[in-house]
DNA sequence: GCTGCCATTCCACTATGCGGAACGCAAGCC
DNA sequence: GGCTTGCGTTCCGCATAGTGGAATGGCAGC
């Protein structure tokens, strides 16, 4: 079995094949197999995750070891993300700065409404948990940050396909993402998911598309001048504890205008993700 | 005049050349040419900040654009940082998770003492800033996540110095970090760093080897169990706000202990970063 | 000592990435 | 309108950087 198998068969079709660098596209792979959870990752380990022949992961390491993204505490040890990962992901983290003032907000949302609150963004053909809010008392430790998530099945996923506009919905097609289960085409999701949110504000997953069968979650949708597409807030909770009506009477609407609150503080024209047409 | 020149001539001497992947290490340069500050590059200025021929860089970046690291909002704009670089961010994020419990502590730290308090961690040659806590009230707008230190000459630097191993030292000299001022060693300036962690539990840049003539910082390193090397906490001022006795009588112990929490917090074995013989 | 398991090293091959120069495009300016 | 400047992409022959299967060398442990 191969649970976490990355097999980007890199290089799908970018058709303009001359340009593509594929060293530099499996060196990333080799840093990209590396997952929050597990600290410290063997060739073997790496190999095996990104389909990569064993040769080639120990040549991209060695590299990789030289820059500083990843070291060896002693010689022949696993390997661990090293000081200039971390420092290469503050650049990113400061894309993010607009979520220091969402920390306290998106606490108390967690608190009052009892959810997970969670921060997602798109990677590649997933979903990526980039921070998480746990209720202060309560509940099961559920989903790590780094988790990802499918696109067509989320209701985070949904919330992003939604605000996405024509030219981002087109480069996401391109990364192949999973459809959801009934088969539903991903356009016509999106589409289902913009009217949800010019509706009311907030996006579900339609009933049968859940991946998981007794959690539910509602999302938002956000976007930063600093960042380059849209990006999701979401509440999730046990089926039993955030059930449809709830959603709908309370935990949406509370979660569409706490971040409605954070686009006026931060000050992106206040204009909500997913305005404009389809096409835009 | 090349203000921000990161002539990295990849390839220092890592004799081991046959292993070595040049376009990776690039590649990765491309990405790190990247600041907080300035949103978007051009690929001239990507050129300009690497070193590398247009056409490369050209290439590199149409690869980084493919795989998300690099987003151009529309075609022939800039770039910026792509979801793909924010999702890898937050490995190094999950790796700095030990920072959330610290996040109360150093604010609180911050207001009491007035001064900025900053987590840094070695960045090959530099000390990169990861975060900062400004004093609620207060004080210039003054270093920016994502500022590069010198580590011969900053305190943060220093601390580093003093809480390295052998190995770890063997890997720093490695990268030709810059020799302070006034030409000490590096190994030097090790001991004496180690020999003030010891002695008061805190760090701070020799009187004349002071990279910046009115700011003055003192600072303590601390280790976590996920992370590779050591890293820094410090505080930092100007220097009729931070003279060199208020660093000794108060702001120094009250960083020292505020660290100390912290690292029986997080459990860490409680071990003080700089224990240990100097060969260890 | 035998057996997995893992990392590193070897080596011949060729696809890959290189970079100078040419090209195309869009602004700005006489 | 034409001329210039600056940027990005494309072209193309060449050298070599990167490849990956197989062999080698260490560890650890029923």
């Amino acid at each position: 079995m191969t649970p976490d198998l990355q097999t980007d068969d890199l290089r799908p079709d970018y058709e303009d094949d001359r340009n593509f660098a594929t060293t530099l596209a499996r060196g990333l792979s080799v840093l990209r197999a590396f997952r929050a959870g597990d600290d410290g990752l063997t060739n073997a380990q790496i190999a095996e995750r990104t389909g990569l022949p064993k040769s080639t992961v120990s040549r991209l390491t060695f590299t990789l070891g030289c820059l500083g993204y990843l070291t060896q505490p002693q010689r022949n040890d696993r390997y661990r993300p090293g000081p200039t990962l971390l420092a290469m992901g503050h650049v990113a983290a400061a894309s993010l700065a607009f979520l220091d003032p969402a920390q306290d907000m998106m606490q108390a949302l967690a608190d009052q409404t009892g959810t997970l609150v969670l921060f997602a963004v798109r990677d590649r053909d997933k979903v990526a948990l980039m921070r998480t809010w746990r209720p202060q008392r309560a509940a099961s430790i559920w989903l790590e940050v780094g988790h990802r998530l499918p696109i067509g099945s989320s209701s985070s996923g949904l919330a992003l396909l939604g605000a996405s506009t024509r030219d981002e919905f087109a480069a996401l097609l391109a990364e192949g993402p999973e459809a959801p289960l009934d088969g539903t085409p991903l356009a016509d999701l999106r589409m289902q998911a913009r009217n949800q949110l010019i509706a009311q504000g907030f996006a579900v997953v339609p009933q049968g598309l859940r991946y998981s069968t007794n959690i539910s979650a509602v999302s938002v949708p956000f976007r930063s001048a600093r960042l380059a597409g849209p990006v999701a807030f979401s509440c999730g909770a046990l089926d039993d504890v955030l059930p449809a009506d709830r959603i709908q009477a309370q935990v949406g609407p509370m979660l569409r205008d706490t971040v409605a609150r954070l686009q006026r503080l931060v000050g992106t024209d206040g204009i909500p993700a997913w305005s404009g047409s389809p096409n835009d």
